[in-house]
DNA sequence: TTTTAAATAGGACGGTTGTCCTATTTTTTT
DNA sequence: AAAAAAATAGGACAACCGTCCTATTTAAAA
């Protein structure tokens, strides 16, 4: 019954553990037990450790790309769709204020391990920057598309650490707000005077 | 000769050992090794792991204090303070580009781990909190004071993410100048109208 | 100097880790 | 229905973990 499904949820039971409980602190016969199958089936489909976890990183990027992706092909404003991204924080605000953000957690633990899968994590990173960086081409700030980019990132892994940090919810909307009218003040920048930050 | 000192030199192995590789991934075999003393030797000192944990947090506490103080101390206005933890990105970057912010990381780690001493080093983000808000508060801005302290910590803390992930240290001085920036925009806020943030 | 306490060394413990192996069962192919 | 392949189970492995114990050495107190 469970024949070729069963390497996809060990896929998706170690994405998800080792988000809440971290990369290294997640153990081989945690996933085998949360999902009933003894260990000798999980040596079966995954040899290693770091194998299981190239692929969930794999699986991340493509479930995260199709995200972007369908974000541009809603047709909206370039506007809008940097609305969608800082949007996520509110999506998932429950899971943020608990286990932080899946990108930057992650990547800063396997660079504290050294891990080999460091820099495959990091193109998370990077797929959110380059597509971002789009966007504030395509609304018109080429020359600092990328700093832009990178400002509106790192907010935003900033406020998913602190919420964690202080279990506040009402901290994402704040700055979520904040980071709209940022936004907001950023097109009209070219024509006409800001008001306040 | 090192009678008394044993303790403090564990303490600050660990603290080291912690920011640099991870709570988890250090090992009381570790430590030891590096201070050249012996597991036994390591037991008579602190019985627990958890127990090391708990002095490293008091010792960064108490530092991280006196830090603010001595900026208090040096009786400049409370722009200059601010900008005196502004600050700490840039006497800090090789090691935040190598490893992250020490607060931050940590308290992840502990969360994802829920681990007993999470509260615990949460009061280290809690100190910067308190001492940021004074000084916005001095700055005039009473009524916005925590929640201006909160952005400049969450933007503190996704820069020291991001420049870790990227292995890049001129992203720092940019973000860095961006908040100074931000931060001269702030006083005159209440007197003309700010260009551009 | 003798006695007492503090400090260190080094090994032993039960448990868990990632990894690997070999049977057994289930499914697919012929 | 027989043969081959895929999938699962369950245990064994060496290594390491945090913890603990008991000798031995060093320093302090008497």
């Amino acid at each position: 019954m469970a024949n070729k499904l069963t390497r996809d949820r060990i896929v998706d039971k170690a994405d998800q553990l080792f988000y809440e409980q971290g990369f290294e602190h997640t153990s081989f016969a945690q996933i085998a037990e949360a999902l009933g199958i003894s260990r000798g089936n999980f040596y079966y489909h995954f040899k290693t450790k770091d194998e299981i976890l190239d692929e969930v990183i794999g699986h991340r990027l493509v479930r995260t790309n199709s995200m972007l992706e369908s974000w541009a092909l809603e047709g909206e404003t370039p506007m809008d769709r940097i609305r969608s991204f800082i949007n996520i924080l509110v999506m998932n605000r429950a899971k943020i204020k608990r286990y932080g953000c899946p990108v930057g957690t992650l990547c800063s633990e396997l660079s504290k391990l050294a891990h080999p899968e460091k820099e495959h994590a990091n193109e998370l990173f990077t797929l959110f920057r380059t597509w971002l960086r789009r966007q504030f081409e395509q609304l018109g700030h080429s020359d600092e598309a990328d700093e832009l980019a990178m400002h509106l990132l790192a907010l935003s892994q900033g406020i998913a650490t602190l919420s964690s940090a202080f279990q506040d919810e009402k901290f994402i909307y704040s700055e979520v707000n904040r980071l709209n009218e940022w936004l907001a003040s950023l097109t009209v920048a070219t024509n006409t005077q800001s008001e306040v930050h």
